[in-house]
DNA sequence: GCTTGGGTTAACGTTAACGTCAACGAAGAG
DNA sequence: CTCTTCGTTGACGTTAACGTTAACCCAAGC
């Protein structure tokens, strides 16, 4: 049968399934993630399932670039509780600008350790072709 | 007692103890990492101490950049393999270059990542931002 | 009705990357 | 000579971040 016949009132809902899928997790991760505080566990279906959105998703992507870059859950928490909804009172947007800023940053300074990561890899490859050269002189 | 009084035929040799300090990591790393291959485990000093030199206190330092970008003591243990000494063979130089650049490129990969990371951050803090403005109208 | 494919919780297993401890040897300072 | 500091080799402990398994419920297709 196809799905489409019994109409959708939300607009875009999803299963944990779909939602680890298109996320690149498994759905035991994502399950781990919300026992952590770092995706919402509500709401849930009727029958007991947990539903996404496309903003838990783009929450999930967020997180995996954070942990691709070296970042622990933990740090990660901090971010995404910041992220994940909206605070009211002007004080609490002040203190969530400020840690995102301090998340920038982190990022800004691991910009510039990659950097210099890449110069010394680089390094060694013009290292190596010397050696290469050097050797190739002598036949 | 001042040491210098007895002299130093080699120009820059270190215990094991100077070498972690120097390298942000801890005497019980640098073991681990030599029983994992990523440092060399000799030469020892006559009474059994490691003795390690200027090179590989910057080798350690690639390690720790590398960790602190992500990547697993695994993935390092390819990269300081091609790192450690100059292959003498043609093909063998040829195959560390590659080694390098595809390390390179994984580390170009983590740029622009990070950059999108940022980006996202950024994105979040002028939304705050303007959410701080509309209730600041408000008033 | 049965099977198949997703979902649920709870609990135990696993791997990486070390930390920590024990028991000992080496060597310079006082 | 003793004390302290640095080193040695095991071996066991720990933490993060999930994987895996068990036992069960729910919904769709044949």
């Amino acid at each position: 049968m196809n799905k489409k016949a019994t109409a959708q009132p939300q607009p875009e809902t999803m299963g944990i399934g779909e939602l680890a899928r298109r996320a690149g997790v498994t759905t035991r991760t994502v399950r781990y993630y919300e026992e952590l505080g770092l995706v919402d566990g509500e709401p849930r279906a009727p029958n007991g399932y947990r539903t996404y959105t496309e903003w838990h998703l783009y929450g999930l992507r967020l997180i995996r670039r954070a942990k691709l870059l070296g970042l622990s859950l933990a740090e990660i928490k901090e971010l995404a509780d910041v992220v994940r909804e909206d605070p009211t009172e002007a004080k609490l947007i002040q203190r969530s600008i400020e840690v995102l800023i301090s998340h920038i940053e982190r990022a800004e300074k691991k910009q510039r350790e990659l950097e210099a990561y890449r110069a010394m890899l680089a390094r060694e490859v013009t290292r190596l072709k010397d050696l290469l050269q050097s050797r190739a002189a002598r036949a």
